[in-house]
DNA sequence: ATAGCCACTTTCCTCTAGGTACCTACTATA
DNA sequence: TATAGTAGGTACCTAGAGGAAAGTGGCTAT
């Protein structure tokens, strides 16, 4: 409730556009770093080639890369015990962690409406719209 | 409450790792369209060249193909009027307005949390680990 | 007669995220 | 001696998204 109220009001206050989530976006919704931070949630702290192997098609060199900025973003830790072999562990973060919420806020949200977005589709794909684009 | 539960047990139940929510960030979180949404939402139905203005720096190719993709997920309404000169018309849907409440959990969680995340960059960028990254 | 408007479409071009493959240093094991 | 395991780093390459600019068609205003 009074969500419908916050973003008429915080987009009436914002003329450039970049509307508020759109910072959100960029550093929780870039490509992997769901998939990451969901199997660090729930699986708890794990070591790279977990994950790696966890996630499965990620390459190394991506997993670092998104690593090293989740990190850098405080959503994650890395932890180095300078063993042999070397041995480095991840975990989430309270600040990460705190994205639980709209997590489960999202994932309702496609339980709820996936399939409407499955049907518009398929209504759209079945009986384009011959308004003015494709060519006759 | 319980969406901590929910995240973890919809995981547990997805060793594949397609988490739930990644079929919604490919439909609303994809580039252009959050702001898309945004203009369609607060200032209501409006024409291309309004949405194109309004948004400021977007191209009318990459406009053109935002709509189309969010008319065909059902989230906006296209219509056309036959007129000299044509008049087309975006509307947002009910679909499309359904996400207004994640939008605003979205919003509030980066006005809650940005700062720090900003402030964990800046610690991050004064002092980055020595773990092992970085030879010296 | 020419220019302009709208809602695109088309062509060309650039840029970068991401993938492939190979490299480091170190040790335990066979 | 050779191999495997660990946590990456580095160089190179490609596909695809997105931007720039010009074209389209039909009517209208100058």
């Amino acid at each position: 409730m009074a969500g419908d109220t916050d973003w008429v009001a915080a987009a009436t206050t914002d003329p450039a556009l970049a509307c508020p989530t759109s910072a959100v976006i960029d550093i929780v919704f870039s490509r992997w770093t769901t998939p990451i931070l969901w199997t660090l949630h729930t699986e708890g702290r794990q070591r790279f080639v977990e994950l790696q192997r966890r996630i499965g098609t990620i390459t190394p060199k991506v997993l670092t890369q998104r690593l090293r900025q989740l990190e850098r973003d405080g959503l994650v830790v890395r932890t180095y015990h300078p063993e042999v072999p070397p041995r480095v562990e991840y975990e989430i973060t309270d600040l990460g962690r705190s994205l639980a919420p709209l997590f489960a806020h999202l994932a309702t949200w496609a339980a709820g409406n996936l399939d409407k977005v499955e049907q518009a589709r398929h209504d759209f794909d079945a009986d384009p719209p011959r308004g003015a684009h494709s060519s006759p």
